[in-house]
DNA sequence: CTGTTAGCGCTTTCAT
DNA sequence: ATGAAAGCGCTAACAG
């Protein structure tokens, strides 16, 4: 009950038992150099017997290190951190290291002051990162006025740094050329949230896949939105009352794609028949809505991984860590059909 | 960079600042007794001034306790697991305590083991159980033996212990009343997961709202299901088949009824018209359905906070900590409508 | 009510 | 390649 130690098991029990000095079991458990094979053998078979577990608090005590990443959000209802959770746990198991969470709300005007406490507090040896706070200049100059160490997770490019990103104008690219490929030429963009790097990119590649195409810009088509379902909503409301209304949406988003076929339920216009929907994200609603959604897949969880794998890379070789692409995959489902004859219209 | 304190203040340099020893410090921050208020008032200047943050290793180290909750979880994708994150931190802030996260795969063989490792290794002060683990009677029993403090949310009543609970029995009896309210009589159920405790209160609820409005218990119209989307497609479908389908469909909880929903629009059934549905929970996506679904509240950030404040409280005070009841909340949308004249058919 | 002393279990530094 | 001693910053036990 709140024993420091588990078991009562200590270095120095593990030492006697391997004959050698507690310094050299510690070298072992470290995996630090200089210490011969067999040695190393006889100190892991004698900590096995024992099962022997470092104490966190003294091993944080005395190497002035708190083996702690602190994973670092600011949406604390979204299904997308858990799913990042589970990448950078596992990626900590592995090294031995534990994750605190740090919600943080990014609209708010001390946020990085609670930042800032917080790493005093814990003194975490980095930070996970992720949107929109990657690209958030005054965050990230204290951060780096404090030295602290952090690893991102789709940040935008003059912020890269380290840890894990995907190319997302790419991929919209790619879906744009399937949406096309469809026949359709009227085709809406409900865009993200303005603090996103997000939402520039997937725009970007919304323009790409039009200019491939041959299909002028035009601005009317595209909305501002925020990566809700409400503006997904507000936008196909909007859209579907044009003169000429699209005969396809790409929400910036799953969320934002919910809400366009929300819209468009509500006013009787079918999907695909009518209108084809694609989002972005591939949350676990996006099977279950209905028609199923055409979206793009993003492994949250394990860019959440190869973040926190960057960032414990970095503390033993700052050179070798890196931003690392991950794949994306486009998912097409049952949101999207042929363009129909005559454009969707309300009944 | 991985400093173990972020600030270099120490103890005892508050300690000379206040004009008192380091341990007259170390009570005032333990709000330990037997401390003059004025010199606890020198004492919380001094640290102000100095900016003081007690080192946790320390503190751990010395004290034999960590400071730490580990909440333990299943489902890793979860937005129900997010919510309860958030309440869990709402509390151990307020403590200055910290959380780590713990999933936990219950049906693999060696949960128990997986657990007690990490208990082993990290050394929480306290454990906060989530459904269906709070249940899990060897997992329970090896916490006990290990001396092991926990809270359970929602835990099965003969588990019970302390931590904080919803009364979900007298929740769907009430919905049921506005169902039956509404017109229906042959009202269908698709069950929870059997390893879950709700599922047999939810189940519970719709007898006793059955029996309350004098209509027959129908056991070809009480399904299995597992809390999921999937389990609610199935479950409609067989429902919707029968020769007199229901006109009214209480799902375990919101991932099912959006199955449920979905199964319905592929047939066109239409919702609320020819078909009733409820949820419970009420997920963010309940309102994001279409139409809008009709279920019960459960406030899990406030459960997670409360059962985490149960937990801290148990270690101070063993005999005042409880199981604390929280108010549930009708939420009722577009999905239910009055009973049609004919029962549901596909069309 | 307050202070002194002796560690908590590990890693560091510096020898060897 | 390995070891001995000296702390890391705090709290427990005991004095006063």
């Amino acid at each position: 009950m709140g024993k420091s130690a588990g078991s009562g098991v200590r270095i120095d029990d593990v030492a006697r038992l391997a004959g050698v000095s507690m310094k050299t079991v510690s070298r072992v458990f470290n995996h630090e150099p200089n210490v011969r094979p067999e040695t190393r053998a006889k100190v892991e078979v004698a900590a096995k017997t024992l099962n022997f577990r470092p104490n966190p608090s003294a091993r944080s005590l005395a190497g002035n290190r708190s083996y702690l990443v602190s994973l670092v959000y600011d949406n604390p209802s979204s299904s997308y951190v858990m799913q990042v959770v589970s990448g950078v746990l596992d990626a900590c198991e592995a090294a031995h290291y534990s994750m605190m969470m740090r919600p943080v709300d990014f609209s708010s005007r001390d946020h990085v002051d609670v930042l800032t406490d917080s790493v005093a507090q814990y003194a975490p040896d980095g930070l996970i990162l992720t949107p929109p706070l990657t690209d958030d200049v005054a965050l990230l100059e204290k951060l780096k006025s404090l030295n602290v160490r952090y690893a991102s997770i789709s940040p935008r490019e003059k912020n890269a740094g380290i840890g894990a990103r995907l190319d997302e104008r790419r991929a919209v690219r790619e879906m744009m050329a399937h949406i096309v490929s469809l026949g359709h030429r009227r085709i809406g963009h409900i865009k993200g949230h303005r603090d996103h790097g997000a939402s520039e990119w997937r725009l970007n590649g919304y323009k790409d896949g039009l200019a491939a195409a041959g299909i002028e810009f035009d601005k009317d088509l595209v909305l501002s939105g925020e990566f809700s379902f409400e503006s997904g909503v507000a936008g196909a409301e909007t859209l579907l009352s044009l003169k000429h209304p699209p005969t396809a949406i790409f929400a910036a988003n799953d969320d934002t794609a919910a809400g366009v076929m929300h819209a468009a339920a509500e006013r009787g216009v079918r999907i695909p028949q009518d209108l084809s929907v694609v989002g972005f994200d591939d949350l676990p609603m996006a099977r279950q809505l209905w028609p199923s959604l055409t979206t793009v897949r993003q492994a949250s969880r394990e860019m959440g991984r190869i973040a926190a794998e960057q960032l414990l890379l970095s503390i033993r070789e700052p050179e070798v860590a890196g931003m690392v692409q991950v794949p994306y995959e486009l998912v097409l489902r049952a949101s999207t059909g042929p363009a129909p004859k005559r454009p969707a219209r309300s009944r």
